[in-house]
DNA sequence: GTATGCTTTCGGC
DNA sequence: TTACGGCCGAAAGCATAC
């Protein structure tokens, strides 16, 4: 195997996107703490927090706390809480979006704030050239938009991103192949992807707190542990091996839509009286993109944030807003009678998604 | 055994 | 004292067909 298969991968990630595309719209409130949040509707001030800004994160304000409960700590200084306006900062994401594309191979986007970029050819495979790039990238999107962003560089996806995690605010962070293992191995094990809680604690009790100790540890025993794929995957991570490729994604291959019910309920004409709207509201985005779905799916976040799901298959794709809503209600029944919680939260998800068209159409112009 | 499809859960952003 | 979104894709687990 010779260099032709050396690539250079970047992981570019916004800044605390929403909260900095906020203080770009309204500068006067940069020095203060910015918490963006997604209010729920249920009462004043129920739902959590999306993004904050590196001021409100000294108080211990991070994403997905409650709102009430980020108010708290900051009760002691002027903060600014906003509601997310997700069509703005879709329309600043999508012109960052088409300014790294211009500038890889190919682009991987990763949500709305963050994008790996293969620069293998871009770069002619020199590293030098990469971090010249990436300066470029973020100077870019600072002149053109007024927001930092933070970079990794590496030669595959799982160092890039650990990478950009190193440094950030407005960092730049590049590990080339010779500098992999010694980057790696003082980092504690939980920063890996496919590391959470769960699996960190397994490993401490094996007596593995760092990377290096996992790349230390014999495969059998991961693999006994962890079952054959987590555990090669550890194994391989470990020694900061990853294939994956960086893969353009195409279109949506599902849509959802959930709400907060106005209070916990086990009641069917609540539920499905939010049900049906939010059929109606996923149904209306089919329309928009011409699509029809052949699976529908129902959630419900149960009062203890325990989370149930449902879902079923279509003999055949569809775009029917009357079949939609009577399968999900068919689906949230079954989901009821699998458990005795009540309904916080409740959703309708369509997946089997297809161009809507062709074959029905041709039927229908054939009669 | 391998491939494929269906359903539910998990977890990143 | 407690407090708690809205998306999405991938993984996991199982069944079926060949």
């Amino acid at each position: 195997m010779g260099d032709s298969e050396e690539r250079i991968i970047m992981l570019f990630d916004l800044d605390y996107f929403y909260a900095q595309v906020e203080e770009i719209r309204n500068p006067s409130i940069r020095d203060k703490p910015v918490v963006v949040c997604v209010y729920s509707g249920r009462t004043q001030d129920s739902g959590v927090v999306s993004t904050a800004n590196y001021i409100a994160r000294r108080y211990g304000v991070t994403s997905g706390i409650p709102i009430l409960l980020a108010k708290r700590r900051l009760k002691d200084v002027e903060a600014v809480f906003l509601p997310m306006d997700h069509g703005c900062y879709e329309v600043v994401s999508a012109r960052i979006m088409s300014t790294l594309r211009r500038n890889a191979d190919s682009l991987e986007q990763m949500g709305i704030d963050e994008a790996y970029m293969d620069v293998t050819a871009k770069t002619s495979g020199d590293y030098g050239r990469a971090k010249e790039l990436a300066m470029a990238i973020k100077n870019e999107v600072r002149e053109a938009e007024g927001l930092t962003s933070s970079i990794g560089i590496g030669p595959n996806k799982l160092i890039a991103k650990i990478a950009a995690d190193a440094q950030k605010p407005d960092g730049l962070t590049m590990v080339q192949p010779g500098e992999v293992l010694s980057f790696l191995s003082p980092l504690p094990a939980g920063r890996l992807l496919g590391v959470g809680r769960k699996t960190d604690g397994r490993l401490e009790a094996m007596g593995i707190r760092t990377v290096g100790e996992l790349a230390g540890a014999d495969v059998k025993r991961l693999i006994s542990e962890f079952g054959d794929s987590l555990g090669a995957y550890l194994h391989n991570a470990s020694m900061g091996l990853d294939e994956g490729p960086v893969h353009e994604r195409g279109e949506a291959e599902s849509i959802s839509r959930i709400a907060t019910l106005k209070e916990d309920t086990r009641d069917k004409g609540i539920i499905l009286e939010k049900a049906d709207w939010l059929c109606e509201e996923v149904h209306e985005r089919l329309v928009q993109r011409s699509l029809s779905y052949r699976s529908v799916g129902v959630v419900a976040v149960m009062k203890d944030l325990s989370i149930h799901s449902r879902l079923k298959s279509l003999p055949e794709a569809t775009d029917d807003l009357g079949v939609l809503k009577t399968t999900a209600a068919e689906l949230f029944g079954k989901l009821l009678s699998g458990t005795d919680k009540e309904v916080r939260r409740a959703g309708v998800r369509v997946s089997g998604l297809a161009a809507k068209g062709g074959a029905q159409r041709q039927l229908t112009s054939f009669f």
